[in-house]
RNA sequence: GGCGGUAUAGCCAAGUGGUAAGGCAGAGGUCUGCAAAACCUUCAUCACCGGUUCAAAUCCGGUUACCGCCUCCA
């Protein structure tokens, strides 16, 4: 039984879908002004890797991320880059279409953009104001937020703490347009110059919380399974959206909650953010760094904990990542000379890691777990490819099994490709490099396989003869 | 001030009552002409104090440290 940790409630719970065999879920995406930072990937790494786990178990998964396309950021950015904001939302939403393919994230099944549902958005929030739970005041459309019983109850926010804390910051203008500072905007009115849409309350542009209640809604129905985002998003955005949908819904809103921990940077161990500037994009981060790499070390920690983004982590995803690539590379380089037929004992243990993993996976996804498992898998799949004689049954069933699990945390295992070097033209310095060995002639041979590793090739000897990789 | 999260070997980290998974790095070894890859062996008493128990990393009380949210933020 699979089980997830839901925000909602503080426990972990039988993850029982509406639809049996279906996943309904929606992730907040990125406001998209700029690159993604490595904490923006992190969250749709974790979700994306739910996603897989989720599919890897038979369920259909409809998957849907949204991208704010309109706010002040971008409002800042275009006038600062002398453009339009739908130029700029242009530009980096199709930059994060690169970046997350890099990292093997699958592209949600819907995108939406909250400047493509303005109708959706102004109905919506038309519906609120008709209940009484949402006022227009100077343009602006306030949501009542004492006026929804259950408001707090996401972040164990008690409404007359809310306002000490409210009360420490300094006041802004939209302030003295509130019935209660705690309210918070669900339209605001256009100033001079600024990109905005005919509403009935005037030329506007929709509040940021609005936005996902209106697209998860569309897309999903008013209530679906899974909600996901940073832990940072809990309160206030969250709690907002639950105070929007179920005001106008009557329903309850996601059934479970899930919320990723966040990436801190180098040693200081701060949380990264934009507004810090101490920000890392996956925009430059993969000019250096393997994105498989990236994705693994994202991937295998569990979602819910903190990620440390140090080089030496980084490293260590990297050699684990190779022990995978390696084994299976041990397995299909055997399959030349196996016999037909399958060892059952292996078979056996196969079954055994297998388990393990999905037993581990299915407890909140226990990434930590289900990857000692593969490890585990990794071992079995070397020591039965270094047998003198092998089956092809079993190298094919741990070949693909090692590929779905590792499938299952977003990498690829088979080599990279790389055009460094023609085969032939290496194979040809090989056959040159046996010839010297078996003429004891190590100098030379050492010299050829000095060569062609400083050009990125890798030559092993083995019992079955010499193969090659390329780094 | 309110809410929440962490604290296990050099590092990452699993583990909610019975004498500490897994991985990285390190050390030794096997294989190899030498390497590479792989395999084997080796490496901790769980922040601190007190309590409960036959038995606690694991339960209870307290202390300390670090982090996050309460304001745009994955």
């Amino acid at each position: 039984m699979l089980s997830v940790f839901n925000t909602l409630t503080r426990q972990k719970e039988p993850f029982k879908p509406i639809t049996p065999g279906v996943v309904k879920m929606y992730v907040c995406g990125p406001t998209v002004y700029n690159y993604i930072h490595i904490g923006n990937a992190r969250s749709a790494i974790a979700f994306d890797t739910i996603r897989r786990y989720f599919e890897y178990r038979g369920y259909h998964v409809d998957y849907v991320s949204n991208f704010t396309d309109v706010d002040d950021k971008l409002i800042k950015r275009a006038a600062e880059d002398h453009t339009t904001v739908p130029a700029v939302a242009d530009r980096f939403i199709q930059a994060f279409m690169e970046d997350t393919a890099a990292v093997n994230i699958e592209p949600a099944t819907a995108h939406p953009r909250a400047s493509e549902n303005i109708p959706e958005i102004i109905a919506f929030v038309q519906v609120l104001i008709d209940k009484g739970y949402a006022y227009e005041s100077a343009g602006d459309v306030y949501y009542r937020a004492r006026k929804f019983k259950n408001y707090g109850q996401l972040s164990d926010q008690r409404i007359d703490d809310l306002e000490v804390g409210a009360s420490q910051h300094t006041a802004d203008e939209e302030t003295d347009r509130k019935e209660d500072p705690i309210d918070f905007a669900l339209w605001k009115a256009a100033k001079p110059g600024e990109i905005s849409w005919d509403s009935p309350w005037g030329a506007g542009r929709p509040g940021w919380h609005i936005e996902c209640s209106v697209m998860s809604t569309k897309y999903l129905g008013d209530t679906f399974d899974i909600h996901g985002g940073g832990q940072d998003l809990e309160f206030p955005h969250h709690e907002n959206e639950i105070a929007q949908s179920e005001a106008k819904t009557g329903q309850k809103f996601a059934n479970y909650w899930l919320h990723n921990g966040f990436v801190t940077v180098g040693d200081d161990n701060e949380k990264m953010s934009k507004s810090l500037g101490n920000f890392v994009t996956v925009h430059d981060i993969i000019k250096t760094v393997d994105p498989q790499v990236l994705r693994f070390f994202m991937a295998t920690t569990q979602y819910r904990r903190p990620i440390q983004y140090t080089q030496g982590n980084l490293d260590e995803a990297a050699n684990n990542l190779d022990k995978l690539r390696n084994a299976y590379r041990n397995l299909t380089f055997r399959l030349k000379d196996a016999t037909t037929g399958t060892d059952e004992a292996v078979s056996a243990q196969l079954k055994t890691l297998t388990d393990n993993f999905v037993t581990a996976m299915d407890d909140d996804f226990n990434v930590q777990n289900g990857v000692a498992a593969v490890y585990e898998l990794a071992k079995l799949a070397n020591v039965y490819a270094a047998k003198a004689t092998v089956q092809s049954g079993t190298l094919t069933a741990l070949s693909e099994t090692l590929v779905a699990l590792a499938g299952v945390f977003g990498v690829t295992l088979a080599a990279p490709a790389n055009d460094s070097l023609a085969d032939d033209a290496i194979q040809a310095l090989i056959d040159e490099r046996e010839a010297a060995r078996k003429a004891k002639d190590f100098a030379k041979a050492d010299q050829i396989r000095d060569d062609l590793k400083a050009q990125g090739i890798i030559l092993e000897d083995t019992p079955q003869g010499v193969r090659f990789r390329k780094e």
